[in-house]
DNA sequence: AATTATAATGCAATAATTTGCAGTTGCAAT
DNA sequence: ATTGCAACTGCAAATTATTGCATTATAATT
């Protein structure tokens, strides 16, 4: 992957700004700066940054994918389907089955900042079953 | 949830015909049979039905989402981003994880058909690093 | 500095998905 | 059977995402 200078914006854009950003709010952010820029190649440096490790993609159940830098310290989310709340959970779980995962199948999990989707406890007590 | 006539047909559809069918193709087998039907009826249909967990609904990689009918043996798929490999894993090491999790944050995870992306070990040998 | 190969971009067309709103239908309670 | 409510649907528009192809920028090689 080049050194290409959308590349670069839409890192210092995902570090500086807050997480789980939109396509089309990095667009945005990105266009105050390089007002030339086509969204098509946002979407397509975003894929590069994605597939290289350097960010991540996810479904979170809100209506576009959300991107994020990926850092030193990955996490992950569980997100509830009722009521919207989202946790935040860390590594050391995870990354324990994709080691199983890995022995098991011998296949190398690089799946960066997994979602998970299920009920809260609030959620739960409010309407059960 | 009613029983609706979209609902019924797009439940058989997915249990006929092979698995992860996209919103598109549910979408032109369903016309085969109920031609007036809307397609955001379809999209729609698929969000509920997905939502009370008789289908699942994944990203695989492709373009776009892909359902499948839930039936009694859940199963997860990891994906090979350089190869497009699908590979089928058994429920029982991502149950234990959502247990782990249900157990530590009082969460109930309904994620019933988990999609891991990575590296197959035919890519990894092809290409390493 | 010129050449070359490949990655990245712009542009426009297309595809996939979501949404607002008005109207219809299924279902339960009178 | 009638009523009333909420779920479901159709329609059109808006949003989100992908793709083909010609052009440009980057980095390595000569
Ligand atoms: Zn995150
Ligand atoms: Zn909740
Ligand atoms: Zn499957
Ligand atoms: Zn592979």
């Amino acid at each position: 992957m080049r050194a290409s200078s959308v590349n670069q914006i839409i890192l210092k854009t995902l570090e500086q700004d807050q997480s789980h950003l939109t396509a089309q709010q990095i667009y945005g952010r990105i266009r105050d700066n390089l007002p030339a820029v086509n969204q098509s190649t946002v979407y397509r440096a975003l894929e590069r940054l994605a597939h290289a490790g350097q960010v991540s993609v996810s479904d979170m159940g809100l209506g576009a994918a959300v991107y994020e830098a990926v850092g030193g310290e990955q996490h992950h989310h569980l997100v509830c389907q009722e009521c919207n709340q989202v946790i935040t959970i860390d590594d050391a779980a995870i990354q324990a089955l994709f080691n199983d995962i890995e022995r098991q199948h011998d296949f190398q999990v690089v799946t960066n900042h997994l979602i998970l989707f299920g009920r809260c406890s609030a959620c739960r007590e409010r309407m059960p079953e």
